[in-house]
DNA sequence: TTTGACTCCGTACCATGGTACGGCTTGTAA
DNA sequence: TTACAAGCCGTACCATGGTACGGAGTCAAA
């Protein structure tokens, strides 16, 4: 198959599949010695969908990488791969405790607004001004 | 109170503040007519919390310097500042429900792993090979 | 009063995750 | 066979969210 065709099937741009290959997260077939375009086995779909999977689920292309490299070395135990899907199962949760906790701030709010009136007053923007920074604001810093 | 102190109060570094200042997050104190250092409000810190705390929950600097300017203009009328935080609820909903979906993909992957074993066979490298791009990976190409 | 830390300011640079461009080669269908 | 689409390749560019650097000026303690 042609890149343009994987291109097609997985979903994405041809230059995003040439990134891929810049990041080595996807192996570039050779080009057929006599010249001409090269040839993109059928798999090559089914790893982008891996990493456009694993990148939806929160992994970064490096992290990506390492997990193929992972499966690619059949010496890796699995309890490693579990260990990172653990971690960033912890990340998930504290994202969805603290937008849950704005969203209930936000849904009180937008309840308790009396919908008219200088802004200054509005009870919404003062529902962020917390007293210190949380776990997430030193979370960005490092 | 001088940048140093602000940026270590609120937990970040003298260049990141100076940054939220380019980006107009943050107003620039004037400086001493006489010469000398910058004195920044005690307000700032919390400002830098606001921003951070927006931030870690998935907001952007432009869409944090959005609700800012909305609490900066005493003319801006509360139905309007309701009718955004609306909006921003939308978006806080959609968050949670993809990273909901994230969470339950990724739980579902860890309870489905050996634990042990070679990785080439961990299920949850197996799991992300989908015979199609999901909803998630889709998502991101928009 | 001098040394060292901090501030100021502009500019440059960094990583991440792509996207676009231009000039060339190759393939294919009319 | 010729035109037009695709592929190839290097390079440049984009937004986001910072971080670093250099050469000033300023301040405060020893």
């Amino acid at each position: 198959m042609r890149i343009g065709t994987i291109a097609n099937k997985a979903g994405v741009g041809v230059e995003t599949i040439r990134f891929y290959e810049r990041k080595t997260l996807i192996a570039q077939p050779p080009k057929p010695a006599g010249g001409g375009f090269r040839d993109y086995p059928a798999e090559t779909v089914e790893r982008i969908w891996f990493i456009r999977q694993a990148q939806s689920l929160g992994f970064s292309l490096d992290e990506i990488d390492e997990l193929l490299s992972l499966r690619a070395d059949p010496s890796t135990d699995c309890a490693d791969v579990r260990e990172r899907a653990r971690a960033k199962l912890g990340e998930v949760n504290a994202k969805i405790a603290r937008l849950t906790a704005i969203r209930s701030a936000i849904e009180e709010l937008i309840d308790a607004c009396p919908g008219k009136g200088a802004a200054r007053l509005c009870t919404i923007l003062e529902a962020f001004e917390t007293k210190e920074p949380n776990d997430h604001a030193k979370e960005l810093n490092q």
